[in-house]
DNA sequence: TCGTTTCGTTAGGTAGACTAACTATCGTGA
DNA sequence: TCACGATAGTTAGTCTACCTAACGAAACGA
């Protein structure tokens, strides 16, 4: 058990490490996108909320929103009766922006899933939710 | 395609973001002990192809070998033959912080993945050479 | 109504990566 | 043989992306 967590991490560290250089258009980086990726499918949500869907503390997620609010593309608005919560919400630029990063992005990370044989990528697709289990975890 | 690597990206992005932060002794940081495992998996090599080997750029091994160095970890010497290349190799006394620093990171991780079945742990196993294939293409 | 909790932000620090530019060394072709 | 381009590594500087600690404002509860 121990022995597979020694084996996952450098695989996970490195792999990340090239995924994340992989930018493509510079002024907005991969935590925006993911940030943002989140509200489009989760929906408007609080600050706090958000920093916890992205597993960061909220004084990261308040750097993030603020780059991504000062450039239109999210919003921030003052929960109706909790006025401590700032509910955040993507805008039409944030979600055309996201569209436009994403398919551009994801061409490269594509590119290499092609060299992959199609047992090797069902592996990686089944794989993710489990990913994701780990991650939720606690 | 593009929609897998669109979900395979940010579930490795947070995976790595809880990974990194489970530091145990903050002494030595993730890639630091990355290093240092292939080192000791590979044995010496030079500090360009240490580099290579972990992703990185030259310049940021030179900072990674130069904390390591400072403590002891590794050790640093001029080639035989050629008076330019720096070959790195690991001491004792970072085999040993190695063994215990696995050991208390690995704890952590292990015990996330006790929280999975036996499947979803046989599903890691199985997709962390695709991971090592992934990064390491072109 | 006053103390406590919660939410978000501010301030400051560190890790970890990059590029550009430099030094030292090597190898080669005129 | 020696001058010049290529290679290996380092230095310097920058930037992203996290963190913790401390703070202010709002909400809540006894």
């Amino acid at each position: 058990m121990a022995e597979l967590a020694a084996q996952l991490r450098p695989s996970l560290l490195r792999l990340t490490r090239i995924v994340r250089n992989q930018r493509v258009d510079l002024s907005v980086t991969l935590t925006q996108i993911s940030a943002m990726g989140t509200l489009k499918k989760h929906g408007p949500m609080s600050a706090g909320e958000l920093a916890t869907c992205e597993r960061v503390q909220p004084p990261s997620m308040t750097k993030v929103l603020a780059s991504l609010e000062e450039r239109g593309l999210v919003r921030r608005e003052t929960h109706p009766t909790d006025r401590r919560q700032v509910i955040v919400a993507i805008t039409d630029e944030g979600l055309a922006l996201l569209d436009s990063e994403r398919r551009s992005r994801d061409a490269w990370l594509s590119q290499r899933l092609t060299g992959l044989t199609a047992d090797e990528r069902a592996l990686i697709r089944k794989v993710i939710p489990v990913l994701d289990k780990l991650a939720d975890q606690k």
